[in-house]
DNA sequence: TTTCGATGTTGACACTGTTACCATCGCGCT
DNA sequence: AGCGCGATGGTAACAGTGTCAACATCGAAA
């Protein structure tokens, strides 16, 4: 919870955290191409270039959204694993990363759609990728296989979750179910 | 082949086909968020809103080069399927689909990243959808399972194609053929 | 030949990201 | 205590953008 003075001070007291989170707020509601630095700065009440002092340029605070877009991301896949029934856990993370996305569209793009500096990738740096590589280790022997399915896991939720947001598939929740299903996975 | 007088007369002869050009040369290099109208028409040698006698909004130009690219990638696909071996067609067929995303990044992600108006989706309405559904009708019994064949595989390559293009994965052209090929998915 | 619709231009407006420069605060030093 | 400086915020300005209204120019139809 970030602490916000109602006093009218000259300085803020946590500028950062508020562009951040009126950043999150407006992706709930707008597209990214639509979110501008100024009216970031307007709604926290702050002049335009005092988002200066807290990020470099826009990409930055861009960058910074999608880092917590990430770990919300994750946290949500987490969650579903945990609560999932027992022998049902990997289909549950890749529900939850579907359904995260058509929850949260604008910052799911954001996510994926910035070009990231290098190292800065979600596959490899994250909690939801090592919960994924212990599915992967139940199903494949060697580690190549791992990696195959791992990839190929994530290529179909990614797939079916960008798809869906951009209206080309139905947001269906069944259709998730039927398209996450391994066992029918390519074989009629 | 568009046909462009060199004489400089005031009117321009065939500007719509002209700005879609222009705009489908500049996405080989930029990105679509840095392309912009009056840069178009600077290339083109004309008037900043001279673009809207033939675009009611810069909206339209971007679907109409949307459109441009689904054919042009549609093409792209059926030509890999035909002259792929024998049996090797399906296969080809999601290859040529990664591929073209990864040789056209801007106009890939144009494609299936603009809020397009209801109708205008890709699946259905495309040779190459229809390619696809006649694989699946080889894979699969009945209409449901032929559907989710088709959305399965899309999934795949779309998912695939993203993640490369957004560098969360290596553009390997032998990481794609891993991924693509149906008979390893998911069996270790 | 005249007229009219299609096409292109000029000027303007509000908005954006960004920079250079100035203002104000709080914390540590003497 | 007072001073000063760094962190933080504000103002003014610039180039660039999408878009609109009003005007100009052309080719074809009457």
């Amino acid at each position: 919870m970030v602490t916000v003075s109602t006093s009218k001070s000259y300085h803020h007291g946590d500028l950062r955290a508020a562009l951040l989170a009126a950043g999150l707020k407006a992706l709930e509601e707008q597209d990214i191409g639509e979110l501008s630095l100024r009216q970031l700065a307007r709604e926290v009440g702050v002049s335009p270039t005092a988002v200066y002092r807290h990020f470099p340029d826009k990409d930055a605070l861009l960058s910074a959204l999608a880092n917590a877009g990430i770990e919300q991301m994750a946290a949500w896949q987490q969650q579903a694993a945990q609560t999932a029934e027992s022998g049902d856990a990997f289909a549950a993370t890749g529900r939850a990363y579907v359904r995260w996305a058509l929850a949260n569209p604008a910052l799911f793009k954001l996510v994926f759609g910035q070009c990231r500096e290098v190292g800065q990738t979600v596959f490899g740096n994250n909690d939801a990728a090592r919960l994924l590589r212990g599915y992967a280790e139940g199903f494949a022997r060697d580690e190549a296989a791992v990696q195959r399915f791992m990839i190929q896991a994530w290529a179909v939720v990614h797939g079916l979750a960008m798809l869906m947001l951009e209206g080309q598939l139905p947001a269906d929740d069944a259709l998730i179910d039927q398209v996450i299903d391994v066992r029918t996975l390519f074989k009629g």
